[in-house]
DNA sequence: ACGGTTGTTGATTGATCGTTCAAACAAGTG
DNA sequence: CACTTGTTTGAACGATCAATCAACAACCGT
């Protein structure tokens, strides 16, 4: 029921996800009072399956905790390619496209993002001196997520993974420098 | 009659559009043919109005090429803050909304983007040597509108400015650090 | 067998969307 | 003034949307 909202936004019609669901109108309003009540649905369901559906499957075997933060971009990356560039983080996406949207979703969208940084936000503490030290790794967690987003944004726009490539390199140039500066402090 | 697309989207109704323009379907209709043509209206205009809208009012007294960039991104921090972290960057928004755009408005969001970038290569080249030989700048200049676009989502999702002034202080380091790898090459 | 609860059905509703068009109007031209 | 050309008007149309509801089926304990 969740990979819905993956090829469609909010925009989907309620009649599309009757036909993908095999459901009546009837069956699913007795379920959810709302259409936004699916949508609070599916963001509760990515939210406590973040570790089973994201992170378990592109940390398969990847132990290096920086090598992970990369693996998981791979995934993105991996997600792009095979939807011939029109994947968009659905967080992302609907972060983007809802205006004015109800305080419970903007705190979900919000809790989605927050456990994705913090999966990465441990990545960081468990590379421990490898980073300089005073790294605020918060803010690096985050401009992580924001490399991903944006670089996502940038390759569905031009129809080209490159774009996405490019930002994954410039990330990776930054962590690069950031080791260096770790080792050769003062 | 470009300024609406900023409080709303693509979704704002022509109803929308002949309220606020004080026009009659009819009239809007004789010189746009379909609600698309508008779109496509407008991001042109975006797109040939870059320099006068956003980059010589950013730029105003700036001079340092580097210190422009951040000027720019200060710009986007200050419309995030007078919206009330309501502000998101139209191309991004409609970017990430549209899953399957006319290709014609595709390519003009492409087109907005490229024209953005461009500026920002422009002032990494200005920059000459203080960032390191072999430095590809268009992937550094695409990595800046990567991080403004992050962090604009960012801080949206969590109505906080902060989030934002994460991405541009990383980015900042991101920036120091590059400098730093200039002057001690070897 | 039976009343009660729970879940299902799909036609229907009212609102809103983008779009159209015949008629009215305005402005020039000879 | 008549006539042509171009623009504006706003009611109306069909499509689609989210949401409803009376009727109906399936299961339960008794």
């Amino acid at each position: 029921m969740e990979l819905f909202w993956l090829k469609g936004y909010n925009s989907t019609s309620i009649a599309d996800l009757l036909s993908r669901t095999q459901l009546n109108s009837g069956s699913l309003y007795h379920v959810f009072p709302s259409k936004q009540d699916v949508l609070i649905g599916v963001l509760e369901a990515y939210r406590d399956g973040i570790e089973e559906m994201l992170l378990e499957p592109a940390w398969g075997q990847v132990e290096d905790p920086i090598e992970k933060i990369f693996a998981l971009l791979n995934g993105y990356r991996t997600m792009i390619v095979e939807s011939d560039c029109t994947y968009g983080c659905p967080i992302g996406s609907l972060a983007l496209e809802l205006h004015e949207p109800d305080p419970k979703v903007r705190d979900l969208l919000a809790e989605n993002f927050q456990n994705w940084t913090n999966a990465i936000e441990r990545c960081l503490d468990a590379a421990g001196k490898r980073l300089p030290r005073g790294t605020d790794k918060k803010a690096l967690a985050q401009f992580v997520l924001t490399a991903m987003e944006g670089g996502v944004m940038q390759a569905r726009t031009h129809l080209d993974v490159a774009y996405f490539d490019r930002a994954v390199t410039q990330l990776r140039e930054h962590f690069a420098l950031l080791e260096k500066a770790a080792t050769a402090p003062a």
